[in-house]
DNA sequence: TCAGTTCTATAGTGGTTGCTATACATAGCG
DNA sequence: CGCTATGTATAGCAACCACTATAGAACTGA
């Protein structure tokens, strides 16, 4: 029976035998942004190799193989990026004001000027080949928890009596995700910062008029 | 100074020198199909050949190369899948009940049952390696287009008397372009025939409300 | 019949891919 | 100091990629 044993990199000594010289989750940052401008199959081993400072040898000892570097280079990723906004969207009690601001938070993260255009989990793995399905599998759920958590906060907008009971949680989260992944692609395809604010902006209203109804 | 010649599939006889054994538009359908399925770069000449019944000298001599090849096969595929929809939204007067019929029958395309889900011009070529970037210019310009059409037809709304003159059709145009895309990815993603029909109906809130002004 | 021309089929080309065998370096522990 | 364990660096593996050289087959025109 397995402990619940600390991730790896936080131990600061595991045991004996030669040191890692690098550090891992810099390491792993760096390969982030490779896999993020090229995408999970055109980055190359070499390319990743000389984006994070090692050699081949060293990255398969530290992180497996390329899938499950990208793996955990999309859920850093994710954590990194996103976590904020899903909070905000959690902790505003009201999901109008909750939806709007996620969208808008959306729009600046898409177009982070520090980062590449767009997002990982919708752009780095649409097209692969056969042999990469675990990965595309793998990206692909995490779409549809993000739609599953749309739809996990309408539900309770519903349970609050600020959605009306008769609205669709399934369509319309689904339609919040599409509009998102729309914007990957605008992100992606060059569009300009405020044009992407406006468009986030046109999301509220996919919502149903307010429900005049108490709980 | 060229004659505007006719294209090289309809003349029946080009001339003399041993006939062509396959029929190329045939060819170029059964190579969409690949291209659909797989994506660009994933598709390989030898699977392309495979379907299309062909030999890679065959190709090269009747497509170029295989960057040309997708060209063809992607203006083949818009022109099939997309321009009765679009003639539909140009002859329809009225530009609310035009835009909630081209997304309903773009919802119908995305997942028609006898092709593969997901629209060609997005899912194709958008993560591919620094060497294919004149493809990936390429199907974005065609996004782009998609783009300006919806513009183009706003404004043709705004003119007509049928959406405010106060509408911002630049951001408007990007929001149902950001929408039809992220459809792209729901059909990909396994989403239902009703359920992206219910996401295609609610896109027509996204316009703002019928001008009440003569033009 | 016999060039001249164009297509087809086989069999490869050089280049790139993800990944690793080998040898060596650096740590803890006795 | 060994001994063991784990890291690093070089070099190279087999497999696959887009593409093509070569030779032969099938047509036209004379």
């Amino acid at each position: 029976m397995n402990l619940p044993s600390a991730a790896p990199s936080t131990v600061p000594r595991p045991s004996k035998g030669r040191p890692r010289a690098f550090d891992r989750s810099e390491a792993l940052e760096r390969a982030l942004d490779v896999f993020w401008r090229l995408g999970y199959e055109p980055a190359t081993i070499a390319e990743l190799c000389t984006a994070m400072g090692i050699n081949p040898p060293s990255l398969y000892a530290a992180f497996g193989n390329k899938a499950k570097l990208f793996l955990e280079a999309v859920d850093f990723y994710d954590r990194k990026y996103w976590d904020a906004a899903r909070v905000a969207l959690e902790e505003e009690a009201d999901v109008y004001p909750g939806i709007e601001s996620f969208f808008a938070d959306a729009a600046a993260i898409l177009l982070s000027p520090r980062a590449p255009c767009g997002c990982l989990v919708v752009l780095a793995a649409i097209n692969v080949s056969p042999e990469s399905t675990e990965v595309y599998e793998a990206v692909r759920s995490m779409r549809r928890a993000g739609k599953t958590f749309f739809a996990q906060r309408l539900q309770r907008g519903v349970e609050d009596g600020q959605l009306p009971a008769s609205t669709d949680i399934a369509v319309l989260a689904a339609t919040l995700k599409a509009m998102l992944e729309g914007m990957s692609i605008q992100a992606r395809d060059g569009i300009g910062q405020a044009e992407l604010a406006g468009v986030a902006a046109h999301v509220i209203k996919l919502l149903p008029p307010r429900s005049t109804q108490h709980p």
